[in-house]
DNA sequence: CCCGTATTAGTAATAATTATCATTTATATA
DNA sequence: TATATAAATGATAATTATTACTAATACGGG
């Protein structure tokens, strides 16, 4: 994989947030530093970084992929009234591959876990409310 | 909500697989009784019925979204090689949002999980080819 | 049975992503 | 350091999945 300074910008940029962003909003922070970027070469980009496991490419609800620049294994928060995605602590581990393996004939190789609920920025604003 | 007779049909064959057809599947389903129907009343009822809690719209991996005409809370299994989706069987619960909600400050109402491998009939296909 | 309104078929529009292709550029090697 | 070459880019077109629009139709209460 050749680095090109597309490739390296997207990647740091990524890097720097912690936003989960869509392709189209990463493609509005690069153009920052790379006003001539196209959208194509993002998605490219997006899905190789991927590929080679240095960014993560999120299947969450909703229409967009969202990606995250942290590779490492962990578990995603949505908020239901603001739609943010926020990471779970790198603790927390649910081992159920195993459970599933026994009940089940399949010969099991991970899981994807969404938890879903409210935020505390939204769960402050509905108190405000009231 | 009125019972149309396209409602019907479409509610009535889907619960006939347990395959979790996308919608355009559910079309050609549908078609076979119904071959006036078009494809935008196909989108409209899964929409509906999934919002009366009488289906489930599923957002699993994969560009479309797949319907299930089993409205009873359970999991899926995801066959990495032939993109199969099995139900996982009714009484394994994953009790993981009581800790999430200790471990983050999001109130959870839910979770998403999706369990991925190799299905029975593709390891079978694995075994012979060697 | 008739009326009012939800629903439909057909089609157009939108949104997200992927493909195409001539030009450019990173990098291995001379 | 210059050069060859294959990978990558930018611009644009094409595709895929889904949603919106609208005049005509049909469900179901009274």
């Amino acid at each position: 994989m050749r680095m090109t300074r597309q490739r390296k910008v997207i990647l740091e940029e990524l890097r720097k947030v912690d936003t989960h962003p869509s392709a189209d909003e990463v493609y509005d922070m690069v153009r920052r530093r790379l006003p001539r970027i196209s959208l194509g070469t993002v998605y490219r980009n997006l899905e190789i970084l991927s590929q080679n496991g240095r960014i993560q490419k999120l299947e969450i609800g909703g229409t967009q992929k969202r990606f995250d620049g942290n590779p490492a294994n962990h578990y995603h928060l949505r908020c239901l009234h603001c739609d943010r995605v926020v990471d779970t602590p790198a603790d927390i581990d649910v081992a159920v591959d195993h459970d599933f393996e026994n009940a089940t004939n399949f010969k099991i190789t991970g899981h994807r876990l969404e938890l879903i609920g409210i935020c505390p920025h939204c769960l402050h604003q509905e108190k405000l409310e009231k």
